[in-house]
DNA sequence: GATTCAAATGGAACCGGTTCCTGATTATTA
DNA sequence: TAATAATCAGGAACCGGTTCCATTTGAATC
C-alpha cells in the first residue's frame, strides 16, 4: 500500500501489467498460474506486479473456472454455542487450507434452508456444509440438483457424506453415570424424535444404559433367587424399583420451563435428564422458582457443555462436544469431496462426559 | 425444479435463451434487467426462462457491474453474544433489503482485520460492517485503501461512520442504580481504556454518576452545616463515606475470577460493578468459591443481558443492549451508504437498565 | 400519404481473466 | 551441421453477462 498505487488501488487489470512489462496478456496469466515463462520475463513482471499492487479480479476468474474456492455453510441459527464454536473450527481449517467460508443463516426455517443452497450454488461454491436441523425431501431434492458436494454435519442420511456426534453413546455413558449414583425415579426431558441425533439418539442411548443395568440386577436377581429358592413373584417387585418416565419439550428455555412444573407436579423423580443444556438451565430455573435446593432436592444433567453450564450454581454435570474439532473435520472432509478424494460416508465425532455438582449421590 | 431441466440444471446461458426465444442476448438482458421490451417478447421470454429454469450468472453480471449486492461483516468473534445477536439483526435487515450478509472472523487478531478488510475489496463487496475491537492505524489505512464504505459498530472514530451502544448513559443509569441502593464501598472492575466503549465509557458514565450524588450530598451537607452552624472540618468525613475504587481486568472469565480474588482480599466491597456480564459471571464464581452468599455477602452486577444472566442464580442485575436492533440500524445505514444517501456520522443505540437480584439494598 | 418521433430490436464491443493454438527461439540429439 | 524436440511468447477465442449504437418498426401528427 505505498504512495505510489493508492491512486488506482486495485484498479489495474491484467492487460495493464502485460503492457507494462512489455508482454502479452496470456504470459502474465501464464507467470501467475505456473506455466512456463523464462526467467527474465519473470521477473519483469514480478517487478511490475509489485510495483503497481496488482490482484486479479475474482469475478473474471470464476467466471472462467466455473467454480469458486468457496464453501458456503448453512446453518440454522448464530445464536448457539454449537454452532457458533463449529464454525469457529470449520473457518480455522478453511483458512489452513486455502478456503473460504461464507454462512448463511436460516432462523430454522426450512424453507430459508432450501434457499440458502440454491442461492449458494448460483454463487457457484466448491461445496457446502449443512448444519441441518432435519432432512426434508425438499432438502433432498435441492441437495440433488445443485450438484456441490455436500457435508451434513450433525445429522446422518444414508444417501448423504455426513459427520455426526456420537450422541448415542455419550447418553448411554451419561445414563450409566446417573444409574450409578443410585437415581431410581428418574424424568428424562427430551424434544421431538423428528430430530434424530437430539430426539432419538440421546434417548435411546439413555434407554439402553437403563435396560443394562436393569437386566443385570434382574439376573442377579435370578440367580440369588435359585440360590435361595424363593419364589418368582418378587422379580416383578424388583423391576420395579426403577421408574424411569419420558417427557418431551422443544428447545426453548421456557417451555422447558413449564414442562418441568408439569413434571414436578405429576412426579417426583430424584432427577431430570435433560436433552440439552438449555433444557436443563430452564429445569434449574423452575426448581429454583419452586425453592428446590440442587443437588439437594433434585439432580439435573445436562448435554452439550455450553459455556454457562461450568460457572451457573451448581456447575452442571453435562456432556462435552467437541463442536470445535468437529467444526475442523467437516472442513476438511468437505475439501476432500470437492477434490474429488475419497472420504467416509460417515464419520463420528466423540463426546466426553463432564461430571460437575448438580448430581447427587443418593 | 422439474424433470426437464434437471439434466441441465443451472447451466444454460442468457444465449441460450435468446435463441430458444428467438431473439437476441441484448433483448433477454434489457428484459431481465427492465428495459423497453414489447409485450409479445416479454411473454415469449418470460416463457422460455420458466420452462428452463434459467438464472444469470452472477459473476458475469459482476465482472460488468463491478460491484456486488454484498455486505461484507468483519467480526472478532463469533461466541459472543454481542456478536450473534448484532449478526442476526444485520443479516435479517440485509436480507429484507435484498442484500447478502458475508461474514469474517478474526478471531480477535488486528491483522486478520486489516486483511479481511482486503479481501472484502478484492469480492467488490458494496459495504462493509466493522464490528471493531479498536482501531489502529493501519486500520484506518485499510479503510482508505479500499474505497468501500465502511460502518464502524461498537467504536466510533471522528472520521468514520459509526453506530455505537449508548455505554456512557447505561453506566451513569447503572451507577444511579447502585447507590440508590445503598453502596459505599464499590469495586468498579473494568477492562483496558483502550477499549473505548467497554473501558473508557463505561467506567467514565459510573463515575459521573457516583459524583454526582456525592457533590449533592456535600450541597446537603454544606446546607446544613450553615444552619447548625458547625465546624467546616466534617465535611471532608462526610465525602470519605464513599469508597469507589477502580479496578481492570480483561475480557476473559479465568482472569476476572482472578482480579475477584485480589480484590476481596485487599477491600472488602459490599458491590463489584463489572464492566461485563462475563466479568460479572467470573466474579460471582469466585464468591461462592469463597462461600460467600449472592447478594447477601455481595452485590454484583454485569453489563450486556447475556441471556444466561437471566438463569444464573441469583439473576444478574445488568445492562440490556439491543444488539439486535443495532444490527438492524447498521444494515440499514450501511445500505444507505452504498446508496449514496445521507446518513449521520453517529448512530446511537439505546440501552436499558435491568434490574434483577444480584444488587442487594443495605 | 408523408413526416416525425418514440419504442423495440439486433449487433458488436466490453468487463478481466484463462486457455488453446501457432509460430519463433533455443536446446538437444543424430 | 542438420534435424528434432522443448521452451517461450503472442494472438485470438471464450466465459456469460451488460450496454452502447444503429436500425427497424409502429404509432401519432400534419
Amino acid at each position: 500500500m505505498t504512495k505510489g498505487l493508492l491512486g488506482d488501488f486495485m484498479n489495474n487489470t491484467i492487460a495493464d501489467i502485460a503492457k507494462l512489462a512489455g508482454v502479452a496478456k496470456s504470459t502474465v496469466s501464464r507467470y501467475l498460474n505456473g506455466g512456463s515463462v523464462s526467467k527474465n520475463t519473470s521477473e519483469q513482471i514480478e517487478r511490475v506486479i509489485k510495483e503497481t499492487g496488482y490482484v486479479p479480479n475474482t469475478f473474471a476468474q470464476s467466471l472462467k473456472a466455473k467454480v469458486t474456492n468457496i464453501i458456503g455453510t448453512v446453518v440454522p441459527r448464530l445464536d448457539s454455542f454449537a454452532t457458533s464454536q463449529t464454525l469457529i473450527g470449520i473457518d480455522d481449517t478453511l483458512r489452513a487450507l486455502r478456503y473460504q467460508m461464507l454462512i448463511s443463516n436460516t432462523s430454522q426455517d426450512p424453507l430459508r434452508e432450501i434457499e440458502a443452497m440454491y442461492a449458494f450454488s448460483r454463487q457457484k461454491v466448491a461445496g457446502i456444509i449443512l448444519l441441518a436441523a432435519g432432512i426434508t425431501k425438499e432438502l433432498l431434492q435441492a441437495i440433488d440438483d445443485i450438484r456441490i458436494p455436500v457435508l451434513l454435519v450433525g445429522q446422518q442420511h444414508p444417501q448423504l457424506y455426513s459427520l455426526i456426534h456420537d450422541d448415542y453413546n455419550a447418553a448411554y455413558e451419561l445414563g450409566k453415570y446417573v444409574l450409578s449414583k443410585g437415581h431410581h425415579r428418574i424424568a428424562y426431558l427430551g424434544v421431538t424424535e423428528q430430530d434424530i441425533a437430539v430426539g432419538v439418539k440421546r434417548k435411546s442411548g439413555f434407554r439402553q444404559a437403563v435396560q443394562e443395568v436393569m437386566d443385570k440386577e434382574h439376573e442377579e436377581y435370578e440367580a440369588r433367587e435359585e440360590n435361595e429358592e424363593q419364589s418368582h413373584s418378587l422379580a416383578t417387585n424388583l423391576v420395579s424399583r426403577y421408574d424411569v418416565r419420558y417427557y418431551e419439550t422443544s428447545f426453548k428455555m421456557s417451555d422447558a420451563r413449564q414442562a418441568t412444573e408439569k413434571i414436578l407436579e405429576q412426579f417426583s423423580p430424584s432427577i431430570i435428564v435433560c436433552a440439552t443444556d438449555n433444557i436443563a438451565l430452564g429445569v434449574i430455573n423452575t426448581a429454583y422458582a419452586q425453592g428446590k435446593s440442587i443437588p439437594h432436592d433434585l439432580s439435573v444433567t445436562g448435554f452439550g457443555n455450553y459455556d454457562i453450564t461450568a460457572v451457573v450454581h451448581p456447575p452442571l454435570t453435562t456432556v462435552e462436544y467437541a463442536y470445535r474439532e468437529a467444526g475442523n473435520t467437516a472442513a476438511e472432509s468437505i475439501v476432500r469431496l470437492v477434490e474429488q478424494q475419497s472420504v467416509p460416508k460417515i464419520t463420528t465425532s466423540k463426546c466426553k462426559l463432564v461430571p460437575r455438582e448438580s448430581v447427587d449421590k443418593i
